[in-house]
DNA sequence: CATGAATGAGCGTTCATTCAT
DNA sequence: CATGAATGAACGCTCATTCAT
């Protein structure tokens, strides 16, 4: 979800204590007013309140408009989340191993932070411009999530651990795996969150691994 | 919020002849402005511009209520898929083999109606009912793609064509593999159709198949 | 409430055997709809309903207009009302007597029609022309109500049965005040029909009558 | 029915200055429209226009919502005749007293306060709750209306100036009188506001003292 | 006698934003 | 750093009515 825009930029005021404090105040009341209520629903009213705050000026004050403060939303979100998963993968050394640390450090940031993730996902999903393209659309999405993975399968495969496949796909799919594992985790019949670690890994070593298997249907 | 009245007011008129080829003349109109524009930008005024008809009042004549016509579009989207499917995996036998017909045929269907999968997405992550809950949430929503996929599965496990796994999870995996095979298909790098169905159900095998690389992983 | 409409006149179709069956269908509907739900909300739709008639259109075809419902809704209560009345009051000869009389009557049939006395209460305060002005206004109320007390109050006058007092407001009095004896025998602490008689033509006799303590007050 | 918000969306805001000032404004033109057109047709678009301001936005953004604003009216009118009879009976110390002195308080503030009179009942009889029922029904009316009233006229029977009757119908029968009389204050063949006066105390005064006359009719 | 299709006008409400302090 | 006042545009929806059969 790699922003431009990154921790930096917003609104007119530019930085200082008790400003910071109120902006977090707000992104935080947002994320949670997102995951409830969608981003239609997400309005400055709705904001405010869960803020605790006297008037929605307020919010527009501190981000000028609603596109900037849904920026700041995704930047805070992703880059945590970017974060935790970088620390997580830093020590391992190979494609399969940095592949697994990826996918278990994924799994247990989005358990954690749910609403987040769900934030992130209706801005993502539905933020648009005044054109009626979405300003992270389809590809900047995939782009974002493929240029996190892809280096990594492109390089198992140059090693060989890995078979030959689309490296752009697979990294879609375990992607998207890994965000389906979401509702596997928190819908009625549920799934731990280390079963769904391990169920994940394995898939992703089947899918992704050179072997008899694999050899046979592949010409 | 009113029941649906009709008359003067609202309530869908009982089906007639006429009456039909407008619906579906207006479907139509919102699935295209659905899939450019998002839910949120689906207003009546859009959909009567791109139906080409003189009153938004039509619409609300033919529908009586936005979720009304949402739902109609989205019985009407699913409801060709879900067929599109059906005749195609009917003659298979085997749990494999018609896990490979399902993918071809819903990547094949999905190739050939990009604006009604967009629609259909665009109206279950955001129709909310009035307590601010998802119409068509996650879990209605997941329910929906596991119900089609899991049985199969399951069937598979049982014959023992397929190794031990979370069918659920597998459900949700492979749908949302398909999902994603959406960018892959329409996003810059492109993938032809018929190797994202080759990509894809090789990468289902894999993943499902009892096979001697399986076995060794699991223990 | 004497209106020139009368029983006569509506819209285009001119009586028939099941035509006039359904005009007092809709005219019934009509009535429980303005006596629950007030003149504003009384919507073709929801007459439609309570008639449990399968289109507005119905309704318009039988009276045409709103207004040509409303007019014939009255007509039908009022012209209920002042029968039952005047075939109690026929039979007295003084002043006093007829008072008395219509005072029962009007209450004895208020108290068994109660909505339909709120529905002649919302046409005549709601019913408006195009203009603005109340179709059935205050003045129009109030000579109706006055057209059939005063001339009474008058002859009692002239008669010496009654004091000399302004009988136009005299006559507005008591039917204000039989109206609020609606209240009164409707809501929470409750008065009988038959003490509300009691207080009320006791009140009038009080108010009405020659004598020593109503001759000492006047000068 | 959303809960009241504020910012963008309508909540009063918290008092100031000039806020009042805007607020009297908006009432006032509120009044003259609900007096002119009826509760049905006042709608934001007429008493924009009448107050002269440039928006509706304008009254929901003091308001809130429409019925906000038609409590505003309901209190402010309420309040200023209360206020003023309050203020005429403060020094009466008989029951009697107390009860002249009453109506001709009224009549007086009714006599000059005609549009606002207009205005309550208009409010009153058709402001009603999403559930269909009056917002200030007959029950609520009639007892703010006899609220005031029956002390009175109980202190009187206590303290022997008044004969028995039920408190209650009498307190609505005379509140009744003293709205019929605006009708005789204002259609054309016009009584004078002393006349009035005179014509109500006496009827009051006939109807409630103990006398010969009255005792002889009650057993 | 009854119905279906269509319609233009208007409703109250909500939106994010801007001009002032 | 924060707030109050104001605003134009758009929303979905409901209204009674009319033109066809």
């Amino acid at each position: 979800m790699q922003l431009t825009i990154g921790g930096a930029g917003g609104a007119p005021p530019r930085r200082s204590l008790a400003s910071d404090a109120r902006r977090g105040q707000i992104i935080t009341a947002a994320i949670e007013v997102l995951a409830e209520h969608g981003y239609a629903q997400s309005t400055f009213a709705r904001i405010k309140r869960k803020a605790g705050i006297s008037s929605t000026r307020l919010i527009s004050y501190h981000f000028g408009t609603k596109d900037e403060l849904m920026d700041a939303v995704l930047a805070d979100a992703a880059g945590s989340m970017q974060a935790a998963i970088a620390e997580r993968t830093r020590s391992e050394k190979t494609a399969a191993g940095m592949l697994d640390a990826r996918i278990e450090a994924e799994l247990e940031w989005i358990a954690g932070h749910l609403s987040a993730v769900r934030a992130m996902y209706e801005v993502c999903m539905n933020a648009r411009s005044e054109d009626g393209t979405l300003r992270f659309g389809v590809e900047a999405t995939a782009q974002a999530n493929v240029g996190q993975l892809e280096p990594i399968l492109r390089a198992g495969q140059r090693s060989g651990e890995f078979r030959a496949f689309d490296t752009v796909l697979m990294a879609l799919t375990l992607k998207a795996a890994v965000d389906a594992a979401i509702a596997r985790m928190t819908c009625p019949p549920r799934l731990s969150l280390a079963e769904c670690v391990r169920e994940l890994t394995t898939l992703a070593r089947l899918a992704t691994r050179r072997g008899p298997d694999a050899d046979r249907d592949r010409r």
